[in-house]
DNA sequence: GATATTTGACCCCT
DNA sequence: AGGGGTCAAATATC
């Protein structure tokens, strides 16, 4: 590392440091202020997705600053790996190099959240590309594999998988999905809308609503009072909801939507 | 024609 | 050795 990667890196991390006191001055700007709005009022409702927005925001500028060019590197690997494939011998990265980073992709998948959803699991802010569908053995329906949109222009290694639950018959006709996420989002896009959802017909606000089970993965609770009582931690936890979807025609899909809402979870999001 | 999805094969990991 | 994650050609859709 030369001098001036070095100071800039140096410079990163000020940086960085900064952010999280804030992030920290407002966390407890949070638990000073909900606490004096009346509950599921506009003005606490509103207050809430604020504090969302303002964390997301930090959160993306910490990953850029964190990843730096490294996102760009990133996408081009990708680029390699789809373009080259397996066979490619005339690829430059060959030996080692190539077995380093083809493991390590892998290996460092980091799980970022599991919930388990009533709803179509493809609507949690992100867009996704499915490149891929296994039957899993022993498992009634099969799995699919979406990575981020974003991974082939910006880098984004951020994936997820979907798989419907085997009915235990509890749930009746409803199909459970269980949606496991892998990575960290790394890109900015416009298509990640952050929506005021303030007042709609069928949509209540997004506010964080799961039960932890043992496994980290979390089941969706209808209870609304559970609903409000839902700890600071989980208010950031929540996708983003697509502002199309806040005006939904279809009742049963806007039904499902309302559910889904409350089930995105994120294990690390302070950290 | 561009883009997204499907699907069989490959290969890493346990 | 087998399960499961990923690739990439084929196919579908717009």
């Amino acid at each position: 590392m030369n001098i001036l990667e070095s100071s800039t890196h140096s410079g990163c991390q000020a940086v960085i440091n900064e952010i999280e006191h804030q992030r920290a001055l407002i966390r407890d700007l949070h638990d000073l202020i909900l606490p004096t709005l009346d509950p599921c009022s506009r003005q606490e409702k509103l207050a809430q997705q604020l504090f969302q927005d303002i964390f997301s925001s930090s959160s993306k500028v910490i990953s850029f600053l964190e990843l730096g060019d490294n996102s760009k590197n990133q996408a081009n690997l990708i680029k390699y790996r789809r373009k080259g494939g397996k066979n490619n011998m005339d690829s430059p990265m060959l030996g080692e190099e190539a077995k380093e980073i083809g493991n390590k992709r892998r290996k460092n998948a980091q799980h970022t959240g599991s919930v388990v959803t009533q709803a179509p699991p493809h609507f949690d802010g992100y867009q996704w590309r499915k490149y891929g569908q296994k039957w899993i053995s022993k498992a009634k329906h099969s799995r699919s594999y979406y990575r981020c949109a974003n991974s082939k222009d910006q880098g984004c290694l951020a994936t997820k998988t979907v798989q419907q639950k085997e009915s235990d018959g509890s749930s009746g006709t409803v199909r459970l999905f269980d949606v496991d996420y892998y990575g960290q989002h790394i890109c900015m896009t416009d298509d990640i809308i952050h929506p005021y959802v303030v007042e709609t017909t069928h949509y209540t606000a997004p506010m964080a609503n799961h039960n932890q089970s043992s496994s980290g993965s979390t089941v969706v609770d209808n209870d609304v009072h559970e609903i409000l009582d839902e700890s600071f931690e989980n208010l950031f936890m929540m996708p983003s909801i697509p502002e199309y979807l806040t005006d939904f025609t279809d009742i049963e899909m806007a039904g499902t939507l309302d559910e889904a809402t409350s089930l995105m979870i994120s294990e690390d999001i302070w950290s």
